[in-house]
DNA sequence: CGTACAATGTGCGACACCGTACAGATGAAC
DNA sequence: GTTCATCTGTACGGTGTCGCACATTGTACG
């Protein structure tokens, strides 16, 4: 996979008004971002922020016996480090690549810089942290009243507004470290999923066949985030 | 009770540059927040931030089906109503006052003005939504992973942490709301409680009697929460 | 090919929590 | 003091998920 794609590919680079984009332009770095690579490691100070092109992370919160829960998704929409500017410099919580793919990074500097000039770059980060706040408020709340079935609709649809195409790369094992289930668990939904045609698998490859069919079975939650996104950040899903 | 308590009892009045602070003062308005009030509905537009004096407020988001989920707590370490300079304007989630009290408001246009001064005040207050942040992931985690009894200290905890004194007035059948539990698991689990000689209830008044037993019966969350609130916001919680 | 390993399917007992139903206990109002 | 509403305790079947054990299937690679 080239590792050269164009940065507006990410919606917030896309965003920037043309003197920012001139400005940081010289300055993103490309990177591969290979499955499970961790960006940013609990309680650790950033050194990039990293805009996902193709790839998606996952923003995890990994408790002290190991389990680990997703608490937010960010692919080409967004960005990871929003600690960074938000005045923390770290948080508790990591964040892995979910699905294999490029992106482009800024030096943490850079971007507090950028953020401090106070500007339409710092009201764009502004707005898609809310964002993810919304995506993090409705994942605690699906997390105590969603059954697993729901919860894997709403996770499928995530991951797949973040991608080009239907397929998505990831076994059952993965999602149930990523969602906080047991593997079982999600081999049993996902067959529930087979089994009413909405989706086909095999081997570590999804592919989503019937996605209406499963935003009805997904919990509201998703359609909330992606409301949500949506008026946050115009354009924000769109591809 | 009276009304007219002194605005820096909240924290982040507190640490007001005095500039600001002689600004702001003559805008800040006293309120009562009795049990119950609803002080920002789900996706509406607010027309006040509220700053919590002794009143304690709950974020809570609300399912289509009426089932409703905590996602975090305000109290005098913090303000209601951040969507409002994150730029968002609005939250999918509503602001309940959980135990009453007083607190002081003020517009939201006075506020946002504020904020975009970019000065003191706009880092100040993002520090603070870095703090909620994390206390909505360690929820969002909680509520995967952490059994009711579990939660019901990290709550507890929270609360008396936001309050003078050991008491709290609150019947089980709230506390079950708020969790987004059933008010039978809370009776239950308050009652191993009780019988561990760690609190002492009854008709809606609870009494903390062990407060270090209750943090060692807590699951983690409860302490990282208090360690970001603590790093983030110096004095967040010291009375 | 055949072996090794990864991914998925299945069965089952354990357990936490739910929802319903109802019983006692307390406090406020008259 | 009696009444009534509120709060709390208890019992029990139903359900969803876990954790374990193991069978099966697919894939990579020697």
């Amino acid at each position: 996979m080239s590792i050269a794609l164009d940065p507006k590919k990410n919606h917030l680079l896309a965003a920037l008004p043309e003197a920012e984009w001139q400005r940081w332009r010289p300055q993103l770095e490309p990177v591969e971002m290979p499955l499970g690579e961790v960006l940013s490691e609990s309680d650790r100070i950033l050194d990039h922020v990293y805009f996902p092109l193709t790839a998606i992370v996952s923003l995890l919160y990994v408790m002290e016996d190991g389990a680990s829960a997703e608490i937010a998704v960010v692919g080409n929409e967004g960005v990871v480090g929003v600690s960074l500017f938000m005045g923390g410099e770290t948080t508790p919580s990591r964040a892995v690549v979910q699905s294999a793919g490029v992106g482009v990074r800024l030096k943490a500097q850079v971007m507090m810089d950028e953020f401090h000039r106070a500007g339409p770059v710092m009201h764009l980060l502004l707005r898609y942290t809310q964002a993810l706040i919304t995506q993090m408020v409705q994942t605690a709340a699906c997390n105590r009243h969603h059954s697993l079935d729901q919860q894997l609709c709403r996770w499928l649809l995530l991951s797949l507004d973040r991608l080009e195409g239907r397929d998505l790369v990831m076994t059952q094992e993965l999602i149930a470290n990523l969602l906080g289930v047991s593997r079982e668990g999600v081999t049993e939904a996902a067959l529930a999923l087979q089994e009413a045609g909405l989706i086909r698998y095999a081997q570590g490859q999804i592919t989503v066949l019937d996605r209406p069919g499963l935003e009805q079975r997904s919990c509201e939650c998703y359609a909330v985030v992606k409301k949500e996104c949506d008026r946050l950040l115009p354009n924000s899903l769109a591809m």
